[in-house]
RNA sequence: GCCGAUGUAGCUCAGCCGGUAGAGCAACUGAUUCGUAAUCAGUAGGUCGCCAGUUCAAUUCUGGCCAUCGGCUCCA
């Protein structure tokens, strides 16, 4: 009895089972195979030496597609791990898994790798790559994959075996050469088909990532199809180094971190200061424009308050403390107590909410050393934070309004984000049903905005679930900004308390919510998004005066002072080198607007703005140019 | 907090097997007065992260601490 086949272009053919894809690919397509890594037959993916044993839709997995790049990485992650065994012999093998871009191994070993010792992992990986050794899958039962584990003395294999689920009998094994790793798969045919590869770092990694568990040593690397995307890769890494914050936050002169100060405590200096200053005006009118009212509360309070709202004991480790008059005192890691407190000051009628109290509001949190990034994450910052005190049946609205806040705020800075819900946490406080009602209510707002989201299990605050917004930095690297918690708990543990239309008490639900979230870290990935090259409105230096010779400077002087006078951000540029030494220090500096200053300017009365992208606007008028600046101010530009 | 690496002039980085340090840019001084990405010459600038130890002698070797970087864990 033959079997049907379905290619990728519809066309069928009968075939004799126990022929392999491959073979099968082959008869359809022979080029198919040249890029093709893996396949997938009736949807799921397999090796190309996979057994065709029933009616069979065929679909080729090409090196070109993501899944196939990811199966490549994967198989140079098990590549590498036989030559690490190779050239330390004793190492021990944990997982090996592709990543977005690239791939890892975690490894026991008695000796710390370096990236020294990549030379030599890398030559024999080429050496491996050279024999062109074919990837064999295995199907072992389970006990027959425990004893050859053990034997091997690979006892991180043998406890993800033991782990499984009791159902799974079965379990797959992939070899090539002498090196054997239980895997999923699916592979590449062989080792030969490795191109181009390169190990990038080494660093510490918990086992199973739990920090209870032994420290294993990680290798990271990549892989691409071809030599010259790889390159590019790498080129493009390093681009993404030009854009690191704290590099620019130094060669712009935005601000510093001072050892002597103390690690994660920012300074910022006047350019840095007006960026942070104009970003935090800009967002003070629009929270007015949403019903927003301004609020303020104390740096610290008395740890009886902190005790109430259950932060001493679920973030006590967060926390700083102080002694007042023999008084003990937290320093305030987040803002909602004083905001409780106001909404407290009075009896509240459902007339009255939502209330929504707002506070740009400096926090301490006690981070690990080892955390600490920049502007990204400091131990000092302040929160765009709010606090929305409204009956349930608000809830929707309200959470819709701030993740449409959110959205309208992103795209005033051109940022894509992604949304990820979640839940709650083990050491937390509150009961089942309103954890239940508060995470329903979040995950509706989502479903009304149709937003698109992840489900983060077990990744909510104490006191109640939350909507992330995350951004990416130059490398990728995800940053939580905007957020939004739902949170029955705190007004229940401070009896917050309104008077319904029955005129009976009802209890109202707060939601702690930040749109940009910590300014640092805003302006962390800010700084990289748009590279330090700032947009108009946002740029602390928005034009710079550059004179041809000493004699214009009284003329450079006179359209300074009108300048400023109209609000722009201007620096004069009068010292005595020629026009392209000033030019080039205004363009590194990354300014929108040079404004040269000759000759002709002098005699016609005009500034000739030399855009940063080189281009020439030719010559304006100083009111000209100041409408010119203001404008795009006015649209964000 | 954990694993690894790093720490030399304001910045970016050299400095071998121990004999108290250099370059480029920036700064300062002088000359030059110049039209769209670096004018020339000169000068000055360093407790080699900090503290111990070994040594006749430590930037160099050893230990501890601090900070930074890449990850892990945690998080705005």
């Amino acid at each position: 009895m033959n079997i049907k086949i379905i290619f990728p272009d519809k066309k069928e053919a009968a075939i004799k089972p126990g022929i392999t894809a491959m073979e099968a690919i082959s008869e359809w397509q022979k080029k198919a195979l040249d890029s093709a890594v893996a396949v997938k037959v009736n949807g799921i993916a397999v090796d190309l030496s996979y057994i065709l044993k029933e009616d069979s839709i065929i679909s080729i997995i090409d090196i070109s597609s993501a899944e196939g790049l990811s199966i490549l990485r994967h198989s140079i992650s098990h590549v590498m791990a036989q030559a690490v065994q190779n050239v330390f012999a004793g190492a021990k093998v944990s997982i090996g898994p592709s990543i977005e871009d690239g791939f890892y191994y975690d490894f026991e070993y008695k000796e710390p790798f370096t990236t020294d010792d990549f030379a030599k992992i890398e030559k024999r990986m080429r050496e491996i790559i050279a024999a062109d050794y074919s990837f064999i899958r295995e199907d072992l039962s389970r006990a027959a994959a425990v004893k050859l584990f053990e034997k091997k003395g690979e006892n991180y294999k043998v406890e993800l075996l033991d782990d499984l689920s009791a159902e799974v009998k079965v379990v797959s094994v992939y070899k090539h050469d002498d090196y054997v790793d239980l895997c999923r798969g699916p592979h590449i045919p062989s080792t030969g088909r490795i191109k181009a590869f390169k190990l990038l770092s080494v660093a510490g990694a918990y086992w199973r990532g739990d920090e209870k568990n032994k420290m294993l040593q990680r290798i990271y690397g990549t892989g691409f199809a071809e030599e010259n995307t790889l390159n590019e890769y790498l080129k493009l890494l390093e681009e993404a180094k030009k854009r690191d914050h704290r590099r620019l936050g130094k060669e712009l002169d935005l601000f510093q971190i001072n050892e002597e100060v103390g690690p994660g405590l920012i300074i910022f200096h006047p350019k840095g200061m007006m960026l942070r200053y104009i970003i935090e005006d800009w967002e003070r009118k629009e929270h007015w424009k949403r019903g927003y009212e301004m609020v303020m509360g104390p740096q610290i309070l008395k740890v009886d308050l902190w005790k109430k709202s259950g932060h001493f004991d679920h973030y006590r480790d967060n926390m700083y403390f102080t002694e007042v008059d023999e008084q003990a005192y937290g320093i305030k890691p987040m803002n909602c107590l004083a905001h409780m407190l106001i909404y407290k000051s009075k009896i509240r009628s459902y007339r009255d909410l939502p209330l929504r109290y707002f506070e740009l509001g400096t926090v301490h949190r006690h981070e690990k050393t080892g955390v600490l990034h920049g502007l990204m994450r400091v131990r000092q910052f302040t929160q765009d934070d709010a606090h929305i005190l409204c009956t349930p049946q608000q809830l929707n609205s309200e959470i819709r309004a701030i993740a449409d806040f959110v959205n309208y705020a992103m795209g005033i800075f051109g940022f894509e984000y992604e949304v990820e819900l979640s839940t709650r946490p083990e050491n937390s406080i509150g009961s089942d049903r309103d954890w239940e009602l508060a995470t329903t209510a979040l995950e509706n707002a989502l479903k009304d905005n149709k937003t698109n989201y992840i489900v983060n299990e077990g990744d909510g605050a104490f006191y109640g679930p939350k909507i992330d917004f995350k951004l990416k930095d130059a490398l990728k690297r995800k940053w939580q900004c905007a957020t939004i918690q739902c949170d029955f708990t705190l007004p229940e543990r401070f009896d917050l308390n309104y008077i319904g239309a029955d005129g009976e008490r009802h209890r109202p639900v707060m939601l702690h919510r930040v749109i940009l979230g910590a300014v640092e870290r805003f302006m962390g990935v800010l700084i990289e998004h748009y590279a330090g090259a700032f947009p108009v409105w946002l740029s602390p230096t928005q034009s710079v005066l550059l004179t041809v010779t000493d004699k214009h400077i009284p003329y450079a002087e006179k359209v300074y002072g009108e300048l400023i006078a109209a609000g722009i951000r201007c620096e004069k540029s009068l010292e005595n080198e020629k026009l392209g030494y000033k030019i080039r220090q205004a363009q590194i500096q990354k300014i929108p607007f040079m404004l040269v200053i000759g000759d002709k300017e002098v005699e016609a009365n005009t500034v000739s703005p030399r855009a940063r992208d080189g281009q020439n606007l030719g010559a304006l008028s100083v009111k000209e140019f100041i409408a010119l600046v203001q404008e795009m101010c006015e649209k964000k530009k």
